[in-house]
DNA sequence: TATAGGCATACGACTCGGCATAC
DNA sequence: CTATGCCGAGTCGTATGCCT
């Protein structure tokens, strides 16, 4: 925020006034004259505008015991800071009514020296309540305004003298259209690469070389050293300083609404402007003529002002990765899920070396091309996620897409809270939150399979578990243990919760359910570019919807509640475990169950008979509760865990009725195991769930092995990556993946808390941790045969031959046996 | 710069008993 | 005879990454 940027201008005349309709893309705020001036930035006829408003204050509440307090409190002033005005306002926290006075100020910058005089000078001070609520939030949450909606507005020519390089206008009136046409925003993606040859990375020294830049009229790479032949997408600047100037003259022309790259916050936007500096290179694209805005150490955030700036790798690894079925999130990784797409490989010494050699950089160019491009496709599938998830939650997408579950819900009820004329409860003292953070409680239950081979199985599942119970049984911080005509008891001893009245979360997730399945319905007949949208809206509901429950449990918040966390699950655990015995008795077998589903066997009963037994349940839930009809598997294979005779939880393979196979939790979808023994658990699967006699498995697992005694497996298949989750220093033990990182670290490269480590395992040492090393390090056929096989192949395919049959172990062992005697 | 708990598994650190060896 | 060290088996705690 700079107070600078207007100045007022010497002429005031009487100014007609505008009406028209504006697009909303940014918010922003500075400050003329000790007064606050929000900054909208958007589309007027498709021009991008600025327009000031200056009739929005921050707020925050204070609870007194004696009201003539406020007369006080109306008078406050202090330097530059004071109360522009109070009112008195009724409002609920959790279920108490109470009288509050709303402070209005003239300044974000007021609110807290303006709260601790009030702490401090005012006798009957109580309570202060929403201070901590971000004024550019405040404003979006009070209006349930969000980016990218259409605005009906009236506006007029500004008095004061602006630097900005847009037009800018006084805005006298804002509200949201009440036709919503779907708007496209335009997106340029932006990827750099830079000259570095040692591992640090190091904007002082090493220059960017190529910069390249990808939106639906422009796609190109940018360098400054020239070569013959050139593709037709590069474009040659004459130094290094000139390159940066003409990206930033591209997006300014380019005008898009957002700038997306992947990890652009920690990487390529803070390294443009520092390197501007350092080169002395003018890079100034925002509205204002200011540049590169980077805030925060650790955890950076880039933001350029007028153009919303989205790290789609930021968004990936705070939301979306739990439903991203990949091995790391690496752009290449990410893109061959999302996308279907291959990333090139780069080799960086070749492309170094072609630099210095002044040969043809055409394959860097490509390369660099490449990652924006790609970067591209990535924001044509997830931008519109952010949008949704930003509108439901009220949240600028900049804040949506760097936001955790936790922030995405706590803005959603902020939103909602004004239809119950409710507060956010305060947040949690020191003493009360370390309390909480030692309180946990019981969670799911899970069904302990028998292991074997099944076959025709139906798996079922309820809709929305968690949701659905909290809004079938009015589950709410104000709701719980209140006094009432009307209650349902929690499975929890000594807890009910009240029927009397309907819930502030029962009534906020009913509305999110509701609607995701108007949205469903929809979807069917609506066309491409409304399914885009729509399938959008429908995750932000799911999403918001799925998060708000683990609320109750998120100590940082106010709505945390030890009782209803806890009756929540019970209640998920009562209703699986009934569902589980009225299966039974009707003569079924239940092979499993973890959390909200069931798997069912025939048992030599009729499906139709199955079905029928379903909707008799579905009739005896309560309210919406609802299970539903998942699928039907030709196969299924559970296991034993380790040593035991127990089914193991957790760990399962299915195959559909099209040959379709689906994995959970063996070490084929896992990370920390290497890519030899994934492939052949997983090759192992695939024969026993399509009933390929025992013979042919066995055969196959004697060619592995003895493939990888003679060495004739790559090494590129050993390799073994695990994440290291702490400083090297912080660990009680040295494990393989730290011995690796220590190495990594003496090699002079970076091995901080969430680098993941890639190893093998080789022969010389007795520790397994001993025997690491890396990648780099090994000569084709230098891992450990032993470990391999013992260790990684063994393990991953014992539990699962056991089930037709088959003793792994022996196999190997006979295997091992019969080449050392045609050896000797 | 934390939505939750439940679960399997690997591996190092440690303990303990058995044994060989040195003195 | 005791002191010392090595080895393997068993137990425990730490660490990772999965499932819903």
């Amino acid at each position: 925020m700079k107070a600078q940027t207007l100045k007022e201008t010497a002429y005031s005349q009487k100014k007609p006034t505008m009406k028209s309709k504006f697009i909303l893309l940014d918010l922003d705020y500075t400050e003329f004259n000790n007064r606050v001036y929000l900054e909208l930035t958007g589309r007027i006829n498709g021009k991008k505008t600025v327009l000031l408003y200056d009739k929005f204050l921050p707020y925050f509440y204070v609870e007194l015991s004696d009201e003539s307090d406020a007369d006080r409190i109306k008078q406050i002033k202090e330097g530059d800071f004071y109360v522009v005005s109070t009112e008195w306002l009724e409002k609920t926290i959790i279920s108490e009514e109470k009288k509050l006075l709303r402070v209005y100020l003239n300044t974000p910058r007021a609110v807290k020296p303006i709260k601790s005089i009030i702490r401090k000078e005012i006798k009957s001070f109580v309570q202060i309540y929403e201070a901590n609520i971000v004024f550019i939030k405040r404003f979006l949450v009070d209006n349930s305004f969000s980016m990218f909606s259409q605005y009906d507005i009236e506006y007029e020519k500004s008095e004061m003298e602006s630097n900005y390089t847009q037009p800018c206008f006084f805005l006298k009136s804002i509200i949201l259209s009440k036709e919503q046409q779907a708007y496209s925003p335009k997106v340029l993606s932006i990827d750099i690469e830079t000259l570095s040859e040692g591992e640090e990375i190091n904007p002082e020294k090493e220059p960017i070389i190529f910069v390249s830049l990808y939106s639906q009229s422009l796609q190109k790479a940018f360098t400054y050293q020239k070569y013959e032949n050139p593709e037709n997408f590069v474009e040659f600047c004459q130094s290094e300083k000139a390159m940066l100037e003409r990206i930033c003259e591209c997006i300014k022309e380019q005008d898009a609404d957002i700038i997306t790259g992947y990890f652009s916050d920690g990487f390529d936007l803070p390294y443009i402007s520092k390197r501007a500096r350092i080169i002395n290179a003018s890079f100034q694209p925002g509205y204002d003529n200011s540049g590169i805005r980077v805030t925060g150490s650790s955890f950076k955030v880039a933001k350029i002002k007028g153009i919303t700036h989205l790290d789609i790798y930021r968004f990936i690894r705070g939301i979306m990765n739990a439903s991203i079925d990949s091995d790391s999130l690496s752009l290449a990784a990410v893109s061959r899920v999302l996308l279907g797409e291959e990333k090139h490989e780069a080799d960086f010494d070749s492309f170094f070396k072609a630099w210095k050699n002044q040969e043809s950089l055409n394959r860097f160019a490509a390369y660099n091309l490449q990652d924006s491009r790609l970067c591209y496709l990535l924001s044509e599938k997830i931008v519109p996620s952010i949008i949704e998830l930003g509108k439901l939650s009220s949240l600028p997408a900049f804040q949506a897409c760097r936001s955790s579950f936790s922030m995405l819900v706590e803005s959603h009820l902020l939103k909602r809270e004004k239809e119950f004329s409710m507060l956010s409860p305060p947040l949690p003292e020191e003493s009360e939150l370390r309390k909480r953070q030692r309180t946990s409680f019981e969670g799911a239950f899970v069904y302990q399979p028998s292991p074997g081979f099944y076959e025709s199985l139906y798996v079922f599942d309820f809709r929305s578990l968690y949701p659905t119970i909290i809004v079938s049984h009015n589950i709410s911080p104000e709701t719980v243990n209140r006094s009432s005509k009307k209650k349902i008891d929690s499975p929890v001893e000594g807890v009910w919760f009240s029927q009397d009245k309907e819930g502030f979360i029962p009534y906020v997730l009913k509305d999110l359910i509701d609607a995701r399945a108007e949205i469903k319905r929809k979807i069917a007949s609506a066309d491409d570019r409304e399914k885009t949208i729509l399938n959008a809206r429908q995750y932000a509901l799911k999403t918001v919807a799925n998060a708000t429950w683990g609320f109750f449990a998120y100590p940082l918040t106010g709505w945390y509640s030890y009782d209803c966390a806890r009756s929540i699950t019970a209640f998920g655990r009562h209703y699986i475990t009934t569902i589980i015995d009225k299966l039974k008795k009707a003569g079924f077998s239940v092979i499993y169950s973890d959390t909200d589903s069931i798997f069912v066997c025939l048992d030599g009963k009729e499906e139709k008979s199955l079905m029928q037994e379903i909707d008799k349940i579905n009739t005896e839930l309560p309210g919406i509760m609802e299970l539903n009809f998942e699928g039907k598997f030709s196969t299924g294979i559970f296991v034993s865990t380790k040593g035991t005779m127990t089914g193991a939880k957790k760990r399962y393979a299915l195959m559909s009725q099209d040959g379709a196979i689906s994995v959970k939790g063996f070490e084929t979808i896992r990370r920390n195991w290497s890519e030899i023994g994934k492939e052949v658990q997983m090759k192992v699967l695939e024969m026993i769930l399509s009933k390929k006699p025992n013979n042919e498995v066995e055969s196959y697992i004697k060619d592995v092995v003895v493939k990888i005694r003679a060495k004739k497996i790559e090494n590129r298949k050993m390799i073994i990556t695990t994440q290291l989750k702490k400083p090297i220093s912080e660990y009680e033990s040295r494990a393989p993946h730290v011995a690796a990182a220590e190495r990594l670290r003496e090699a002079g490269k970076r091995a901080a808390p969430g680098t993941i480590i890639s190893y093998i395992v080789c022969s010389e040492g007795k520790k397994i941790a001993d025997k690491v090393r890396l990648p780099e390090e090994c000569e084709q056929g230098d891992y450990d045969t032993d470990y391999y096989i013992n260790n990684q192949i063994l393990p991953s395919i014992e539990k699962i031959a056991d089930v037709v049959g088959i003793n792994a172990k022996e196999l190997i062992t006979k295997i091992t046996q019969s080449s050392l005697d045609k050896f000797f």
